[in-house]
Formats: structure tokens, sequence, C-alpha cells
RNA sequence: GGGGUAGUAGGGUAGCCUGGUCCAUCCUAGAGCGUUUGGGACGCUUUGACGGCAGUUCGAAUCUGCCCUACCCCA
């Protein structure tokens, strides 16, 4: 499927490297013959569903899954006016069934809020109803126009997780963005990839909502990456499609609303922050594969050294771990460098020295090589692992905190975009903003910032001097 | 919206103007056989393509028409 041998494009080469390390990883094929649109191969899908698997697992605790329908009637889409003004260039619409063209035309979903609120209104009587809290994985469609990237920018958002709440209170809707942003920090946690949630400026926010807040993950080549939104949505939609329910007093009363969203744009993040020159580095707990053992084979006692490493594979796969045999017909460095491309946390290799001294050779993705006694087999690959998910997290956030700079002036923050993010203060202005923006060729991703790196305190704004608080400046994807 | 350039095997290229191969070619591609195997082995054999549809022709990757797709430039 991929090409196994030569070597990657180096990762200061981010642009280059992340572009043959999908198709080399085996996870996605870009070859497919529409624009933006991109096939997952096994290996990466597999990658897909343990990824979502946590996110699953982390929204299950307090809420409910559900599905709504790809196609959205025009009439319903229409319905509100700023998300149509914010979504009406990229939508894909389909008019004819058949030969026979469609009275009302359907959207490809977006985004699903105009899917999801016509039921909601249906479902929603009392305030003994609320809050609703339903999540749903689905994909979405936008006709990008500007250029398509695998994971990144697609026609075709194949992973979407979006989470729909509806809430009696506005201060009700608020405490659920917090509950989001701290499901999420933890989503993030658990798969080591570091990541900053900011408040986006008043013209970035989500069409329809009161606000939004999202997290920027930083990419090796000093670029941030949107890898998750929460949008406090008001009673903006709940205006629109009449979503009333009836409170303790007998009054009906309009609900207010959030969403929250994340994207595969979480992989091409996971990816991104931790492959090297290799290939990828995968936290055991997502990867396809956790442990790959490579017997080395000499001709005389060829069958000896296969059963020993198959008896331990079997150990090792009833302790509950992901692991397997490479038994081809290669020699051991090939192989080698197939798993290293493809993010293998661990490596067991298991030959005559091995056996004759009774231990097994384990050798962690950043090739720290460790000798375990082969009765104490389990247990050392299981501390092998844990302490690699120690040394990723570690890794990451220490390149994080590299990247993040706190700058006082404007030259500084030129400096500091260049690698990573800047941190300046702003006094919330557009005007000031747009100066911003073009002086550094930058974003204003946003304020309110929330990181453990980054102190909010007041002082005065870089262009006009009028007060201020730190807001985060990047060049962004 | 307007203009330009290009689509050849898994990937990369030549050939096209000036129609005519018995095997076009290169690679870290695929398949088979054999020797190998503690950080990318080697030998031999072999597979596979001209973006699509029509047309011209004895004969089309090459000429003509239409279509599709991608990329670049200008609004």
């Amino acid at each position: 499927m991929a090409e196994d041998s030569g070597a990657l494009p180096l990762k200061e080469n981010f642009s280059e490297w992340y572009n043959e390390i999908l198709w080399r990883a085996e996870i996605m094929d870009v070859r497919y013959p529409v624009k933006g649109l991109y096939v997952w191969y096994p290996h990466g899908f597999s990658l897909r569903r343990s990824t979502y698997n946590i996110l699953r697992e982390l929204l299950d605790r307090d809420h409910e899954e559900t599905l709504f329908p790809l196609l959205i009637p025009e009439n319903e889409f229409m319905k509100e006016a700023e998300h149509i003004k914010g979504f009406e260039e990229e939508v894909y619409w389909v008019t004819h069934g058949g030969t026979t063209k469609l009275d009302i035309k359907l959207a490809l979903r977006p985004t699903s809020e105009t899917a999801i609120y016509p039921m909601y209104a249906l479902w929603l009587r009392s305030h003994a109803d609320l809050p609703i809290k339903l999540y749903q994985i689905v994909n979405t469609f936008r006709y990008e126009t500007k250029h398509t990237r695998p994971l990144i920018r697609l026609r075709e958002i194949t992973s979407f997780k979006e989470a729909h709440t509806v809430h009696a209170t506005w201060d009700d809707a608020k405490n659920q963005v917090e509950d989001a942003i701290a499901l999420y920090r933890e989503f993030y946690d658990r798969i080591c990839v570091p990541i900053i949630f900011s408040k986006r400026p008043e013209w970035d926010k989500f069409p329809g909502a009161d606000y939004t807040m999202a997290a920027d993950a930083i990419m090796p080549d000093g670029k941030t990456l949107q890898v998750g939104t929460v949008h406090h949505l008001g009673d903006n939609f709940s205006k629109t499609f009449d979503l009333k329910y009836e409170d303790e007093k007998g009054e009906q009363k309009l609900a207010f609303q959030t969403c929250y969203g994340i994207s595969e744009r979480c992989i091409a993040a996971l990816l991104s922050v931790h492959g090297d020159d290799k290939g990828l580095v995968l936290p055991p707990e997502i990867a396809p594969l956790q442990i790959i053992i490579v017997p080395i084979i000499m001709k005389k006692n060829a069958e000896e050294i296969l059963n020993a490493a198959k008896l331990l594979e079997t150990e090792i796969k009833s302790a509950g771990m992901r692991v397997k045999t490479d038994s081809r017909d290669l020699r051991p460095g090939a192989k080698y460098y197939h798993w290293e491309m493809r993010g293998v946390p661990l490596r067991i290799e298991i030959g005559p020295r091995d056996i004759q001294n009774g231990v097994i050779m384990a050798v962690n993705r950043f090739g720290q090589k460790t000798s375990i006694k082969r009765e104490e087999a389990i247990s050392g690959i299981k501390e092998q692992l844990e302490s690699f998910k120690k040394d990723m997290k570690f890794k990451a956030s220490s390149k994080a905190k590299e990247q993040i700079r706190i700058v006082d002036s404007l030259k500084g923050a030129k400096e500091a975009a260049e690698t990573g993010v800047a941190v300046l203060q702003w006094c919330g202005s557009k005007k000031c903003a747009d100066e911003i923006e073009q002086k550094l060729d930058v974003s204003v991703l946003g304020s309110e910032i929330r990181s453990e790196y980054i102190e909010e305190k007041e002082d005065t704004c870089i262009i006009c001097g009028k007060p201020s608080k730190p807001a985060l400046v990047a060049r962004s994807y």
C-alpha cells in the first residue's frame, strides 16, 4: 500500500513531511479523484476509531449519542439569517432526484444546527426536559475554495463530533460552555496534545453565536490549528426555531443553547505534534498496534525463535494489549523502519541471544532500549508503555511552552510568530486587531486565554495604549 | 467570472509539433523463485500506462471535437 523504504522529508520541512507521512504511514490516501475528499486507510481508520472512542467515553458521561439526517431542507436551513450568511458560499445542494427537479432543495449539512433544532422544538415541552445534551459523530460538507489539505481543510469532514445542548437560562448555557472546555481539555490531555483555549474576537465567532471559545494547537512550523470550538448560542436559534419550554409557573420561555465540536483535525494535530523524522509517534492508548514483536530469525533455529515470539505474543494479547509478530521474510532492519513509520510505541526484539539469556529486548519509539527478564515480560512491557506516554506528554508540553512567547512590542511579536504564538496586549477593538494582523501577517486568535503558561493580567494596548488584556496572535491554518 | 498550463504503470519522467517498435525509461512500486536475516540485502524471471467519450485513419499516447479533473495567474 505504501512505500516502505527511503527517508521521509525532515520534519522541519513541515508541509512536505505532513503530505508524505499521511500515505507512508497509511493514514490517508489522497488520490481519490475529487478535490478535498480523501480516503482513510485501515491503519488511519483504526487510529481514528481509538481516538474517537476516547471522545465517546468522555461525552457518554453525561451526553447521549444520536444521529440526524445528512440532508437539510432549504426552508429550515434558511431560517437563521446570520447562520446562512456564514455558510452560503460553502453549501453543497442536492437539486435533483434522478432526473426530477426537487421542489425544495436539500443542503448537505455543513453543520447540523438547522437539522437538529426543528426536532428539538418538537421534543422540548417543559423545564423537566432540560437540559438536553446530545451529540453525534457524522460527516459534513463544505465547498472549500482555498487549497484543501487532508485532515485539515476538507470538503467532506468525515469525523465531525458535534454536541448540541439546551438549557433553561443563559447562565446554565454558560456553565455548559465551561464544562465543554473542561471536557476538551481532558480529551487533548489523553492524546498528549497541548492546546490553548481563547475567546474568538466578535468578527470571528460562529455565525449565530453569542460568543465562541476555541482550542488551538501549535503545529511544528509555528502555525496554529483550530482543533475545537465551543459556542454559546444564547437564544438566537431558539427564537428562529421556536425552542420554548413551560417553566414551573406555567409560562412559556425561550431556551438557551450551546454547541461544540471537534473534527479530524484532532488527528492532524496528534500526528503533527508528535511525529518525527522517522515517522509517526503515537500514544499507546490510541496506537492501532501497541507492540510489535520482531523475531531475529536465523536459518538454523528459525522455528525455535518464531515459536518463542508467538508464545510471547499470546501472553501479551491475553494481558489485553494490541500486539503483532512480524514474521515476514525481511531483514530485521527493514521491519524496524516499517513499524517506526507507523508509530508503534514499543518494539520487542527476540533472537537467539535473548533466548539464551532468558530476556527480551524492548525498544520504545524514541529508540530507548531496555532488557526485560522473560518471566517479567508483561509487567515490564506495561511499565515501558506507561513511561513512554509520560515522555510523550513531557516532550509535547515542553515544545509548546517554547513556542509561546509573551511579548511587549510589535517587533517581538513578529519574531515570536515565526516559530509559534505571540501573546500581546490588545484593547479588543477591531481597528487595532486589523493593524496587528496587517503589520505582522498574523491572525488575532482571541483573548481570555486559558493556558497554564499565560497569565491574565491587564496592561495597555500595544497599538492604541488603551486598557487591555493579553491576546493570542499567530499565523494560522 | 476571465485567461493560461497540464493529465502517460504505485510514484517520477521521455515521446506528441513531424501518426507506424521487437522490450520506452528511471525509482525506494507490485508478483514469483532462490540465497539471506541483531538497523533499510541481493540475483534471476515477470506485471503494469497513455484522463474520458466520439471522430479522422489501413494504423492514434501523438491529429480533430466535446467532456472531466487538477494546478497557476487575473478580477
